[in-house]
DNA sequence: ACTAAAGAACTC
DNA sequence: AGTTCTTTAGTG
């Protein structure tokens, strides 16, 4: 019997039906290898990247197959740490996807791949000579000599790149080296975009109701608690300060930081607020490049990094011992991932502030209806800031019914208060931001008279109206043809809400023919640092208007804006998801919250088909408690989160019948072994709202639970989760 | 009876 | 994922 190191390596490969690892020999070249290195082995007839989860001692010969060999290590340390193997194993678990899936998170771009590291040359003048005496006995013509000379009497290392600003060339460096005066050593360089803001701010004039949510939280982890909480403060009322004392406070017990923000192009001012009071953070976004971010895990993992700031992918690092994880702006949908795996941060955030025994605060002006109801549940502790920093006042708000201004004649997607609002602006050299609600625009058909939307007779859900001319109920799958007059008024007004940022542009231009306008969308800021470039130029006062979609919405600081306009701030509501309402209060209140930052009192123009619905008026008044106190007992009775979780499964193929019926097979065993309790429950099959995509068919399946684990056994139990025709989507943003 | 195409199985 | 083996659909 040979005795040798074996290994058990998890291919690193997207497909689902890999669920297990494989088992190579270590050659004894890499004998060194341990848990957590990434690797390259033969499988089948390729070559992958693999990841080491195990290596033993054992007989190779002891296996009813022959092992292959590793080929070969990826990088020059352990990639993985046992932290990062474990958080990846709870995601895959809770998400039900591969581990390669989720082990590839905690890597710069998901392909194993040496990050390219640059390194410099170090110059040290060797411990036996000195410095004054060398100077001596050098000859005064040799002045490149005394010029490195000095160099180095001021500064014990000389950097490599320091030598052609002081005009010394490599021979002159040569001529020492070779003369054994000075040691060379090769150092790694790490890169960071973000070092040029250096730490100036040292004390931050706190209210008390900050330094209470400061000393609150900070005990807590003082004490060593798992505690979440949810910073509920209104706009401007100082939360960044918050979690900057906080941090601070976390430092000195010696712990570290993770602090994530929506979108750091968006948000960079928190950002730059960090900067300035810390010196070992690190800025993790998606414009650094894989060697970049390489140069960052390398830091982190050396123990140089006390913070990590950035995106939600500010997960997934080599940090240890955090002690608090921060999420800004906790609300925000893009703490979503778009693509399996489909975590959330703040799911996340939370299960690995379990893992470090941390604390997580959840900061918001308008917290998710989630996060608000287990605040006041007591699941979370809630700390206020209910009074605006700077004492000022909260912009006034109008609410234009559009059916009214359509009775008056006005056919303009500018309500005529809105106009004369930009007028108004525009005299007082002041500038506005206009957002247009596009998203579920062109999905449903409405009355412009009296506001009806074409709603399904089953089930009474708006319609869905589809490219092939159809409307569509996505719960009961009625298709109907759209009408040509309005069912309820008989008014022939009615619409297919179309895109509609050109028809404003058009519509801004003769209103307002000599401002100057800016339109930002998905479209227009395609390219490198152009949101960012926008956003500057507008803050420079080079536009008087910045109109776009959703993202003009989001938090950016402008002085000189006092004015705001919202198109269709209800258009979320004909949206059939359960979150419709929500939406678009937290639409409004955010927008509001563009308007009137500084000295100036800003005003808002709300324009809506529906002024009477509560998500409208509660967010005209800005009124967060009262929306909740409206919306919660409706998603408690149709069993919504936040009184159920929500899995959403999209069952996909190119046959329709087959897809629908795989579908409806699953809907059919769910039934079944959920019959006992009305604590589950399965809504569907519904043909997702892209129903037909590049030849492939999808059909939604919803579940409600609040036995999330059962639930996800069960997915389990049926191998839904190694499926290649279905996506599971745990805690979803959207239902179709 | 044959061939192309779609589907399933497999990778230490 | 990518390769190979297996089954099915299509053809005259």
């Amino acid at each position: 019997m040979k005795i040798l190191l074996i290994a058990e390596i998890w291919a690193n490969i997207k497909a689902k039906n890999i669920n297990q690892t494989y088992t190579y020999s270590v050659p004894e070249k890499l004998n060194y290898i341990t848990a957590g290195w990434r690797v390259t082995v033969p499988f089948g007839r390729q070559r992958v990247d693999g990841f080491v989860l195990k290596v033993y001692e054992g007989d190779p010969n002891a296996f009813e197959f022959t092992l292959k060999s590793i080929i070969a290590a990826i990088d020059d340390e352990a990639w993985f740490t046992e932290e990062m193997m474990s958080s990846a194993k709870w995601l895959a678990d809770f998400y039900l996807c591969p581990l390669s899936q989720t082990m590839s998170l905690f890597m710069p771009g998901n392909k194993s791949r040496k990050i390219a590291a640059i390194y410099e040359n170090i110059y040290k003048l060797k411990p036996e000579y000195n410095i004054d005496e060398l100077i001596e006995v050098t000859p005064k013509k040799a002045k490149a000599q005394l010029r490195l000379l000095n160099l180095l009497k001021s500064k014990i290392e000389l950097r490599h790149s320091e030598l052609s600003a002081n005009k010394i060339s490599s021979a002159t460096i040569k001529l020492f080296k070779d003369s054994g005066m000075i040691e060379v050593e090769r150092r790694r360089i790490l890169r960071d975009s973000y070092g040029g803001i250096k730490p100036d701010k040292k004390n931050i004039d706190l209210t008390d109701e900050q330094k209470a949510a400061i000393e609150t939280v900070s005990s807590s982890i003082k004490a060593g608690e798992n505690r979440g909480f949810l910073l509920y403060g209104v706009t401007g009322s100082g939360k960044t300060q918050v979690y900057i004392e906080i941090t601070k406070r976390v430092r000195q017990l010696g712990r570290r930081a993770v602090i994530l923000v929506p979108e750091i192009g968006l948000t960079g001012q928190i950002v730059y607020e960090f900067k300035r009071h810390f010196k070992d953070i690190i800025v993790l976004h998606s414009r650094l490049s894989i060697d970049e971010r390489g140069d960052a895990f390398h830091k982190i993992r050396n123990g140089e990094v006390g913070i990590v700031i950035g995106a939600r992918s500010a997960l997934f690092t080599p940090i240890d011992n955090v002690g608090l994880f921060v999420l800004d702006e906790e609300q925000d949908y893009s703490y979503k991932q778009g693509e399996a795996p489909y975590y959330h941060a703040r799911v996340v955030a939370e299960q690995f502030a379990k893992f470090h025994n941390a604390a997580l605060v959840l900061g918001s002006a308008t917290p998710s209806l989630d996060t608000y109801y287990r605040a006041t549940a007591g699941d979370l502790t809630m700390l206020k800031l209910p009074h605006r920093v700077r004492g000022n006042e909260l912009p006034e708000v109008e609410c234009v019914d559009m059916r009214e201004e359509l009775k008056r004649g006005n056919r303009n997607v500018l309500s005529r208060s809105l106009q004369r609002l930009l007028r108004n602006t525009l005299d007082n050299q002041q500038q506005a931001i206009l957002l247009l609600n596009r998203r579920g625009y062109s999905t449903f058909v409405m009355c412009r008279e009296c506001g009806e939307v074409i709603k399904c007779p089953d089930c009474g859900l708006p319609m869905v109206y589809h490219r092939d001319g159809k409307l569509r109920c996505h719960h009961c799958d009625i298709e109907e043809t759209p009408p040509d007059i309005c069912p309820k008024c008989g008014s022939r007004y009615i619409k297919y809400f179309g895109s509609g940022t050109q028809r404003l542009e058009q519509a801004l231009k003769i209103a307002l023919p000599n401002a100057k306008i800016l339109r930002m969308d998905r479209d227009t800021t395609g390219k490198k640092f152009s949101h960012q470039q926008m956003i500057t130029k507008f803050k420079e006062h080079e536009y008087d208007i910045l109109f776009g979609t959703q993202m003009v919405a989001k938090g950016h600081d402008i002085d000189n804006v006092t004015a705001v306009g919202i198109l269709s701030a209800d258009a979320t509501l004909n949206l059939p998801d359960f979150r419709a309402s929500e939406q678009c209060f937290m639409l409004i209140t955010q927008a509001a919250g563009r308007a009137g930052r500084a000295e100036l009192k800003g005003k808002v123009v709300v324009q809506a088909y529906n002024p009477d619905h509560e998500a409208v008026v509660f967010g005209c008044q800005q009124d967060y408690d009262s929306f909740c106190k409206y919306e919660l007992p409706l998603r408690k009775e149709l069993m919504y989160p936040p009184y159920s979780r929500m899995i959403k499964l999209i069952f996909t193929g190119k046959d329709e019948t087959k897809v629908q019926s795989n579908a409806q097979e699953i809907v059919n065993i769910f039934d079944e072994e959920f019959d006992l309790g009305g604590d589950s429950e399965m809504m569907g099959p519904a043909p997702a709202i892209v129903a037909k995509y590049k030849d492939i068919y999808r059909f939604v399946v919803i579940i409600k639970t609040t036995e999330l684990d059962k639930v996800i056994d069960f997915l389990r139990k049926y191998q839904l989760n190694i499926r290649d025709d279905i996506i599971i989507d745990i805690d979803p943003t959207t239902m179709f």
